[in-house]
RNA sequence: GUGGGCGUCGCCUAGCGGUUAAGGCGCCAGGUUGUGGCCCUGGAGAUCGAGGGUUCGAAUCCCUCCGCUCACCCCA
């Protein structure tokens, strides 16, 4: 038997009212702040990724499904966000739009990874992203819509952690002390973090093994090595994120596994922690547009992952509005009513009911059986006798009453009762 | 990539060396002539994750693999 290979799973139809309710959330959002949506494909050019995530990063290394196409090109599964946004913002030369651009993505991505839970191979990624300038509001502004976005859903308890990496300017210097720090501390570090140490040594402040952990309360701190603009900066983003009310915590052992990010960077967290817990997270790429050949324009974004937001959704407790089901069912005894039935179906649906008519074959019984467990609110029953007089019955199965009214006022009919409160999501979303 | 736990009908679960592998939910059909939601009865549905062993005999014990899951790692 087939399965959905490892790590991606089925969306099954009664897990899409939690997918309807967080994609719409998220584009209302998108258009009260002024982001417009961006669709990129599904791979790239495997370049694209290597030269903007950072050759040593896991990612890159490892995680990335990569293949080569039959023209010899290779190609990469989308394994994050940002860099084909950049790309595209440079290919269609969008630093002639008024700046910044303000884009959103809402996209599968590909990595390579042990699934575990809040982990996959195929996840989904909501992600915003403000390029062509590098005011401090926009920090606050993309700190805030991630912010809204978990909380207009409903999440309880969040924590936003902030800190400010520094730039090419500061972040060297700051490297080399760090380097010096844990160097001279180098016999009592774990296994993982030796390796650090040499490769990524900024990844040491946030290891989670309690003799790193107290190296690390000891450890320069960046935001004490930031050269006066980052700091301005920095300081600028704490005051309007203060402003607007968003509550952050400094941490400043909050780093990033991307090698684009400068200055600010974040993470959303959920009240409670697992081992995959990042609801979402982003930060400043202000060197990333020119890196990859465009003109410079410093940038931020966040993305969060929707399959996470979801599972806190669910273990939150949250209740989603249902998706529609059609609501009247037609019900026939025999061929001439099937006829009739299906011509009733039909027109309810051109006059925007949902309508459904069963198999044929069933018993009566059978039919306003299924209607009741399909949560039809009322079915229309075709039978012969009423069919002789150019009627049908209409059965109200919240009621248990029923009424024979004439062939062609059906319509009419059901349209009149159709007012019941309908505050549901109609469809999810096409990706 | 490294460790730990787990794998019985679509879903949940019982069985833990010898059972026709049991039950609940769901599904289908009946409970007389054209009527749902409750109840009753019946039915379909499981090569007990796969492959090897051990044994007279394995869902039950052992090994391997696969999958799921938790943690490491990494991240959304």
């Amino acid at each position: 038997m087939y399965k959905a290979p490892r790590g991606t799973q089925d969306k099954l139809p009664s897990e899409q009212s939690y997918w309807a309710y967080v994609t719409h959330k998220a584009q209302g959002l998108c258009q009260l702040y002024g982001y417009q949506r961006l669709d990129t494909p599904t791979f790239e050019e495997a370049g694209l990724f290597q030269r903007s995530i950072g050759e040593g990063t896991d990612i890159v290394e490892k995680e990335m499904y990569t293949f080569k196409d039959h023209g010899g090109d290779l190609m990469t599964l989308r394994p994050e966000g940002t860099a084909p946004v950049c790309r595209a913002y440079i290919e269609h030369g969008m630093q002639n739009l008024p700046q910044p651009v303000r884009l959103y993505y809402l996209s599968p991505i590909f990595r390579y990874e042990r699934p575990q839970a809040g982990r996959f191979r195929q996840h989904h990624q909501f992600g915003c992203e403000a390029i062509g300038d590098e005011d401090p509001s926009l920090d606050a502004e993309i700190i805030e819509l991630a912010w809204r976005l978990c909380e207009s859903l409903g999440l309880r308890g969040l924590t936003l952690q902030l800190n400010s990496i520094g730039c090419p300017e500061c972040r060297p210097l700051y490297l080399q002390r760090l380097k010096q720090y844990y160097t001279n501390h180098s016999e009592s570090l774990c296994q993982d973090c030796k390796a650090r140490l040499v490769r990524n040594p900024l990844r040491l402040l946030d290891c989670k093994k309690p003799i790193c952990k107290e190296l690390a309360q000891e450890a320069p701190s960046i935001t004490d090595h930031l050269c006066a603009t980052c700091n301005t900066h920095f300081n600028d983003v704490q005051r309007l994120l203060a402003t607007i009310e968003i509550p952050f915590t400094n941490n400043p052992f909050l780093v990033r596994g991307l090698d684009y990010y400068t200055r600010t960077v974040f993470e959303l967290h959920p009240k409670e922690e697992g081992a995959q817990s990042a609801l979402g997270g982003g930060g400043r790429y202000d060197l990333l547009i020119e890196e990859l050949g465009g003109k410079p324009s410093p940038a931020i974004g966040f993305a969060t992952g929707l399959e996470r937001l979801i599972l806190n959704l669910q273990r939150q407790d949250v209740a989603v509005p249902n998706i529609d089901q059609p609501s009247v069912f037609i019900t026939y005894l025999d061929y001439q009513g099937k006829v009739e039935a299906v011509r009733i179906a039909s027109s309810l649906r051109h006059a925007g009911i949902g309508a459904n008519t069963p198999p044929g074959g069933r018993s009566l019984k059978a039919q306003l059986k299924q209607a009741n467990a399909r949560g039809a609110s009322h079915a229309v029953i075709v039978g012969g006798e009423e069919l002789e007089r150019g009627n049908i019955t209409i059965r109200d199965l919240t009621q248990g009453q029923q009424q024979e009214i004439p062939i062609d006022q059906v319509v009419q009919h059901l349209s009149n009762l159709q007012q019941g409160p309908t505050a549901s999501i109609q469809n999810g979303v096409i990706w």
